[in-house]
DNA sequence: ATGAAAGCGCTAACAA
DNA sequence: TTGTTAGCGCTTTCAT
């Protein structure tokens, strides 16, 4: 397949008998600022639309110091809520004129390096990650080239520019209301026990134990990853170990929900009435055979605030708020806790 | 915040003491060919390294004609299948040193046009499309310039190279078992009546009735779009319209199941006895209080061919199969229904 | 109101 | 074995 070669700026130029420059101007929306005539305006106008002219992103980027471009990294575009947050942010890019680049990690810290350096130096302007890193000084040397902001997680006590969903207060509130009915037993199953994530929710399901003057039993919370099969995983250990369904458990996302309702189907355990609880919500929750009460993150929320905040940061103009926690909605599925919190 | 710029390769060829060309061969690994001592080549690796020298892809797609970026077209990332479908194409472009770029179309043919020129004026190398178009004129003119690979849907009876999953048998195969059963009432939920999943998948279904013996009736089939809340509106007014429930259904796609399932969840639907059937497996159907039978794409494999394809028509090779037809997986859910075909 | 020329960072002939 | 040179397509002073 013989591949037609496109058309350039000078071949429009030629084509309309101007120079490349008078053409550029022009098909820059400047013909104003450089007061071109209108006959020639419309000339240069014409013949590049008959030829379809598309000007190369890569030699505009060479000069103007800018590609137009946001690199966007998440573990995995399959986990419903990061879908949802890339669908967002692509809307906004394309909206205002950029690209967005997507990269996954798996929740692989050297993947997720690799990833980095690749959308770096493809000049991505900026930056929008959620990380699996346990520290940042990788991205505190980034940032001092383009601006980075991490979202969904943040890695320690970071001063990185910052968007997440807020997860101690609410994850106490929800386990608080459940742990009262199941003071004798309430399992907490996270990912990574050192990223954020895990940390908070634990956290907030520690304080929600507290607050309902349930012990906490450290028995109770078991860690592994954010892939499915590690919540597959966990929770079959647990069953194993106990040689039943636990009574109550608080899963720390969605991802590892997925991995504990496989297994629950799986071994005919949707009809048990074990109390769910989980971080992240997803649509089918509510055609489920077992209700799960969650807190439900706002992906489009999100997204804005991501991409707000990067804008900023491109054109250097001041950014009110550099961390920002968004607060969740209480979702709740069972039937002795319907009174919802907002 | 101040952003220090980036070294060239101008720079580290300085540094090291070298003209750029000998900077530029040792860099792209081509020491060997052009026998430069190995003095010379650590020397220089050491000096990049050491500054973390990045080059930048939009000078070098400006020489060579490769941008090494795919593009990826579809209608929405939220959609199970095209997140799944994109997660993998990810990795594999990752793994073969290429960069993916995401776009969405919401369905809409108007703004399919825009992101495509958008990632065209990117240099992209091929491009991926999952399209809404009714007719391949822009899709033909296009690949005159660069491949094109039309995945999911075809195109009337395009003759570009494509992938899909066979949609007629299989669903003719779901329908016709389902249908024995179901002699009286059996509906059909499709996306816009002109492209090509509603066409064959709804070719199926009418064959699955003809071969189960059961008459159609025009009025089982009904039409809207691939997004959820156009399966919602479509359930909402049959039910309305019959006063309960239909008895049987087969819903086209996972987006419009979406819809269903959120209408039924909604007016305390799940416990009632209809038969569900779908084109499009989630992971969650398992979980379900309903039981729906599917038929299952292979994301991976779909994913998977339309790489290859790709990477044969960029690099020029030898096509074996330019339209490859992937055979989907029946699942069965229904108890009565277990005896799996495959 | 328009054009000439330099240069963005890199690659690839061709010289030396 | 290494350096010189000429672009790739575009933007942007600076002239005219």
């Amino acid at each position: 397949m013989k591949k037609t070669k496109r058309i350039t700026i000078s071949g429009i130029a030629e084509l309309a008998g101007v120079s490349k420059s008078t053409a550029s101007q022009i098909l820059n929306g400047h013909s104003k600022k450089f007061r071109i005539s209108d006959a020639t305006r419309d000339r240069v106008l014409a013949v590049a639309a008959e030829h379809h002219y598309q000007p190369s992103i890569h030699a505009r980027s060479l000069n103007v110091k800018r590609s137009y471009t946001l690199g966007l990294v998440v573990p995995e575009m399959t986990n419903y809520g990061f879908a949802a947050c890339s669908n967002e942010l692509e809307t906004l890019c394309r909206e205002n004129g950029m690209q967005l680049l997507i990269a996954c990690t798996d929740e692989n810290t050297s993947q997720e390096t690799m990833v980095v350096n690749n959308l770096i130096q493809r000049q991505v302007d900026g930056l929008i990650v959620a990380s699996s890193m346990l520290n940042d000084t990788e991205y505190l040397k980034i940032s001092q080239q383009l601006p980075v902001v991490l979202f969904d997680r943040h890695i320690q006590d970071t001063s990185l520019p910052l968007v997440v969903c807020e997860a101690i207060e609410s994850s106490a509130e929800l386990v608080a209301r459940v742990a009262r009915k199941h003071q004798d037993e309430f399992y907490f199953l996270g990912g990574q026990p050192r990223i954020s994530p895990t940390r908070d929710r634990l956290a907030g399901y520690q304080r929600g134990l507290e607050r309902a003057g349930v012990t906490p039993n450290p028995e109770w919370v078991l860690y592994g990853n954010y892939h499915p099969s590690s919540g597959y995983e966990m929770f079959a250990n647990l069953c194993a170990r106990l040689g039943r369904p636990p009574k109550a458990i608080y899963v720390a996302s969605c991802g590892l929900m997925e991995g504990v309702l496989r297994y629950m189907s799986q071994h005919k355990l949707l009809e048990s009435d074990i109390h769910l609880c989980s971080f992240d919500d997803h649509y089918l929750y509510d055609s489920l055979t077992v209700s799960i009460d969650t807190i439900a993150q706002d992906c489009k929320e999100l997204a804005t605030h991501c991409f707000n905040m990067m804008t900023s940061l491109i054109n250097e103009q001041p950014v009110e708020q550099m961390q920002s926690y968004l607060s969740p909605k209480l979702q709740w599925r069972h039937a002795n806790s319907t009174q919802s919190i907002d």
